[in-house]
DNA sequence: CGCCACTTTGAAACAGTTCAACGTCAGTGG
DNA sequence: CCACTGACGTTGAACTGTTTCAAAGTGGCG
């Protein structure tokens, strides 16, 4: 990915529809608040002063660098669709995946606080999202004290997930782990409405997943069957349908607390 | 360590000296608003109501459980001397700590927002520690908004540390995710005040970093050999001195930018 | 039809683990 | 004051989960 494609991505994909915005910011916008703002602590007022912060929804094709890692955006990104991937580079050109984002994510909402980006964020599939400038932000969170009581929230539970995520890498073997990242995804996909049931949209490739995991593509894959080869679950063609949740859960020793409650 | 011992630490290990609390509830929020309050938003008005929702000292013995795995604390506890982790258990009995909390780190403060914690606390060393009533957090932060900007703060700082260790642990080898850990460790650890130029206080078994860093006890101690041998850094008696920190730096590939502005 | 990105397979190499033993040191009690 | 204890650090050797390298298979798409 070069500058120039970022550029390209960044800008030539928008698409100033004036038929389509109000549909995605409100899809990015509902699952937001029904992720974080459980207690209806939020007022009207507040929801509808940051409706009108937005900026114009911009689209990125797969692969796109949404923000650059050490770069020092004026906006944070709110996905709308599709899913995004905060990762680091390491110096042999290897890279960690540290999320995914969902419909209903803040991306980079911490570059708020703090002017350089220790990661870059990458589209994975399309995604849509919508920009948010950081002075308006600031002007919202001291109007709308219970604003950024929403935005605590949301760094609380980044943070949560990365320590579920730690665990895993340190102390669980690669099927243990990989079923606990399906669980969890599977969860927060259900959460703001992705797939039905048992089944939910997962457009990403094996060493994308290796890349979250922490392991080599070839190890993905042969864990992959072994977990297959179990009837835990299906992967194919952008989709995954969970077979068994019972033996997932208890393979990834999931315990779903950590994600607080969100969605239903 | 079974639910006896651990009343007995907090309870019995309480001393309500009313000559060492100020200090100590000095040296903790100085720590706090030194880290994250570079920008000198907080009010005296929001310092000295912070300071007055103070609850009594508590001590806690090296080995005692702070807060439990799955519990439900209705208070959040401000360290004001010591080192404490927070650490998950899985089945096999392992466990991997997620966090170390030095001087001045609000744990457990996103237990305010979710009802039962994800992990558990202990104390490593003897810890003094002062806790925040969850209800008067609550008061605090609708009468002060500027409070929840510099708890924010920290959740989001949380959540960058974390993201480094999941990059080490992902994408690094012993040897390099041990140097970076001791970066990180030497900064947070400078910038409240622990220790001096190149040196700080560490007093922490092997098999407790072995836990961090998610490695065996055993390779722990022959990574330590590794980097003792390439004079990166001695460590003995509960203190580390970097000697070479260029070198160190390089080895972890460490770029402190994730950690803010800490401390100074 | 042919290309390209992605998935799958096999075999050898390796980083890190496990097990089991021994060394060291500070504290404790006789 | 010395022997005993227990927690912690160190060592060696065998073992294993995961990586690496290299090649072949699959499938969607222009």
């Amino acid at each position: 990915m070069t500058a120039n494609q970022h550029l390209e991505n960044t800008t030539a994909q928008a698409r100033p529809s004036s038929i389509i915005e109000p549909a995605y910011l409100d899809r990015g916008l509902d699952a937001l608040v029904a992720r974080l703002d459980q207690n209806r602590e939020l007022t009207a007022d507040a929801k509808r002063a940051l409706r009108n912060a937005a900026g114009p929804v911009t689209v990125f094709d797969a692969g796109a660098e949404m923000s650059r890692q050490h770069s020092s955006p004026n906006h944070s990104l709110l996905v709308a669709a599709g899913t995004a991937a905060r990762s680091n580079l390491v110096e042999n050109g290897e890279r960690q995946i540290t999320a995914f984002h969902l419909v209903g994510d803040f991306v980079d909402l911490h570059a708020f606080h703090s002017d350089r980006l220790d990661h870059g964020v990458d589209a994975l599939t399309r995604v849509t999202a919508i920009p948010f400038a950081h002075a308006v932000l600031g002007r919202l969170t001291r109007e709308y004290p219970e604003l950024i009581q929403l935005f605590w929230r949301s760094s609380i539970l980044d943070a949560a997930i990365h320590r579920q995520w730690l665990v895993a890498m340190g102390r669980m073997t690669a099927s243990r782990h990989m079923a606990h990242f399906f669980c969890e995804h599977y969860l927060r996909a259900k959460a703001v409405g992705l797939g039905d049931e048992f089944s939910f949209a997962f457009e990403i490739t094996q060493a994308q997943l290796a890349d979250a995991l922490g392991l080599s593509t070839v190890h993905v894959n042969r864990v992959l069957q072994e977990l297959r080869g179990l009837g835990l679950f299906e992967w194919g063609h952008g989709s995954v349908t969970i077979l068994d949740w019972e033996a997932l859960r208890d393979l990834g020793q999931f315990d779903e607390t950590y994600l607080g409650a969100i969605g239903n």
